[in-house]
RNA sequence: GCCAACGUAGCUCAAUUGGCAGAGCAAUCGCCUUGUAAGCGAUAGGUUAUGGGUUCAAGUCCCAUCGUUGGCUCCA
């Protein structure tokens, strides 16, 4: 099925078309109100104002309600051309229009003086009803397209935006709408927001007891309670194990680092804003690790490296610290104090391209094993207008195309971006979409020229020269708190058994049922699974319905019957019953399924290298 | 950091124009002894985020601070 580009859809242009009657309905109730930009997105669309006051909800409710009114009578979309004179007399008082029309005028060219966009001679505008925008189209024809009832700008709050997306601007207010085809579309659509948020993991994290943020502990920093800490617990594991199979080398740093350490890894000047303020200890500043790479590299250089030493792999469940901004913070997601599941690959150039495509496999496994399919990867490329990067433009190519090579032959889907390499080097990044469709950058893979070069990294040649290594900067799950809060979602609190934090739970019918219930519990644990035993006042009816809200895999029921064959009724979270079964014949199903999850991932460099 | 909204018991939420701070769940104790999605009763739980102000009277109105949420900006 060949999908239409959205650009040229019917939505599109209803949505594009709804932004300019919202900005008529605004205008109407706030006739001093000055017009930014008022685009389609991905649900609905925008618009950005600059009010006269803070708008309220009634505000909102009323320019909803007059904007089905407008989009209910009869309003063509018509399109003229327009001289530039003639557009800046029209938007006379509208500050925002008259730079968006100088600029059209003049052309767009970034601040190196490249041209992005040709000076136009002709500008077009849209007017409908009693309404005239600044706009390229495309609109729908007339109001006859749009069905008043399939839109709603009062479902979001509205939000703050900078003109430009430049905080040193303006600040701006956005209202957003969604809009449909249909009123059943945009029904269809609410009732998925609002299923998105019963899965949000900061809901499912306090249902389920996973974590908490303590306002004394400071904001930004997770406070795992014993649920979550074994779900974050056995992702390390897994990890840790796969990554040992795969010729890494486990190593520890400390939480803090000499500032000389960032200065040398030329992080500092970069990140100084972002960081906690340097500890000051006997006139020397120490700052808390924002990083890893510089501790792992030190460990590089304590040994003299051989050609053949090469690849070192050294992996560290790394917890970092950044002060991010204080409005950025969210639940899991975005925090100030995250582990890092941090991997520093040293190559020599002959085995970058290998080497990245093994980290790349390693990456592909461990999503697809969590069934996350909805992801693309992003080769993300320097901004060549900019001058935030450091190193030989050289490298920067050979590194860009070993990564697009590695990604050619792994038949792996790419979209290349300029402006989303670090500072230091190319990336290739994991973008996953969660339920809320929002996008979550996971795993990330960077080659890096430029910190061996920083810190004179060396390994002895065949010829019994000296050699430049080449880094790779790997991170699968990113952090594992972000990784953890994504999973949440995405398993909708219902984990897969070897992740579950209780597997299975024990029921005893009656209070006499109770010594055959620790039986089984004591019988399952000794096995290494997870299980409790439901010694609660309630009913068997009752304790069921608390463990399927739990999203406990496993609920086995015992009472008389069970107890004089040494077996569990056994019930599924889903409502499956599986019936009687021998404790025995349970015990090897849960083994069975639990051990599934196969660590036999061999990777060709892995095989290679040792 | 910026714009906006919000902050009441561990959790989810009530509390009329400013007029006695409440309920369900969870917890604790007792009763019931249960067969596949909520058994019954009782107890305890609060400086209404914090600090100041207006008022006879503030959860409610005003100011500041802290925090959370939706966005913006940022993200090694």
């Amino acid at each position: 099925m060949s999908e239409e580009k959205y650009e040229d859809s019917k939505l599109y242009r209803i949505r594009h078309s709804l932004a300019h009657i919202m900005a008529e309905a605004v205008l109407e109730r706030f006739p001093e109100a000055k017009l930014a930009i008022g685009p389609p997105i991905e649900d609905g669309f925008y618009y950005d104002f600059n009010l006269p006051r803070p708008i309220t909800d009634e505000d909102i409710k009323a320019v909803e309600k007059r904007m089905r009114k407008i989009a209910s009578q009869q309003h063509t979309f018509d399109y003229r051309e327009v001289s530039p004179d003639e557009a800046r007399e029209l938007f006379a008082d509208q500050p925002y229009k008259l730079q968006l029309i100088n600029d059209l005028v003049e052309g767009r060219v970034d601040e190196n003086g490249n041209e992005v966009a040709a000076p136009a001679e002709t500008l077009s505008v849209y007017t409908q009803s009693t309404f005239t925008d600044l706009c390229r189209g495309p609109h729908v024809e007339s109001t006859k397209d749009i069905n008043p009832k399939a839109f709603s700008i009062s479902y979001k709050p509205v939000a703050g935006a900078y003109w430009r997306g430049n905080a040193e601007n303006d600040q701006l207010t956005r209202i957003y709408g969604t809009a449909w085809e249909t009123p059943a579309d945009l029904k269809e659509y609410l009732n998925l927001l609002a299923e998105a948020k019963k899965r949000d993991h900061r809901v499912l994290g306090e249902k389920l007891g996973l974590f908490t943020i303590n306002q004394l502990v400071g904001k930004g920093l997770i406070l795992w309670k014993p649920n979550g800490a074994i779900l974050r617990d056995t992702l390390e594991r897994w990890l840790r194990d796969i990554q040992i199979r795969n010729g890494y080398d486990p190593v520890v740093t400390p939480h803090i680092g000499n500032l000389e350490l960032y200065k040398t890894s030329g992080h500092y000047p970069y990140y100084s804003d972002s960081q906690y303020t340097p500890i000051d200890v006997d006139d020397e500043a120490y700052m808390l690790k924002p990083m890893n790479c510089p501790h792992h590299i030190m460990i590089y250089k304590s040994d003299m490296r051989s050609y053949r030493d090469l690849p070192v792999r050294y992996a560290e469940f790394g917890t970092v610290y950044r002060y991010e901004q204080s409005g950025e913070l969210n639940g899991l997601t975005r925090v100030r104090g995250f582990t890092v599941d941090d991997a520093h690959l040293f190559v020599r150039s002959d085995q970058l391209l290998d080497e990245f495509k093994a980290v790349v496999k390693l990456i592909q496994y461990v999503f697809n094993t969590l069934g996350l399919n909805d992801f693309r990867a992003r080769v993300g490329k320097r901004d060549p207008n900019s001058d935030k990067y450091v190193g030989d433009p050289a490298n920067w190519d050979a590194a860009t195309d070993a990564i697009i090579q590695a990604c050619e032959e792994l038949d792996l889907p790419y979209i290349v971006e300029e402006g989303e390499a670090a500072f230091y080097g190319p990336k290739l990044d994991f973008i996953v979409r969660d339920v809320l469709k929002r996008q979550w950058q996971l795993g990330t893979v960077q080659v890096d020229y430029n910190l061996p070069e920083r810190f004179e990294l060396e390994y002895v040649t065949e010829d019994n020269d000296r050699a430049r290594p080449v880094m790779i900067h790997r991170a699968p799950f990113g952090s594992l708190e972000r990784f953890t809060g994504i999973l949440i979602e995405h398993f909708g609190g219902a984990f897969p058994a070897w992740l579950a934090p209780v597997q299975a739970m024990v029921i005893p019918i009656t209070d006499d049922h109770l010594e055959y219930a620790d039986e089984v519990a004591a019988h399952l644990d000794e096995r290494g699974f997870r299980v409790d035993v439901d010694k609660g006042r309630g009913r068997m009816g009752g304790k069921i319905r608390s463990a399927r809200g739990q999203n406990i895999p496993y609920i086995l029921v015992v009472g008389d019957a069970e107890r004089d064959d040494r077996a569990v009724a056994v019930r599924l979270r889903t409502d499956e019953d599986l019936g009687v079964m021998s404790l025995d014949a349970f015990t090897e199903m849960l083994t069975e399924i639990t051990a599934s999850l196969s660590l036999e991932l061999t990777l060709p460099a892995a095989e290679a290298s040792s």
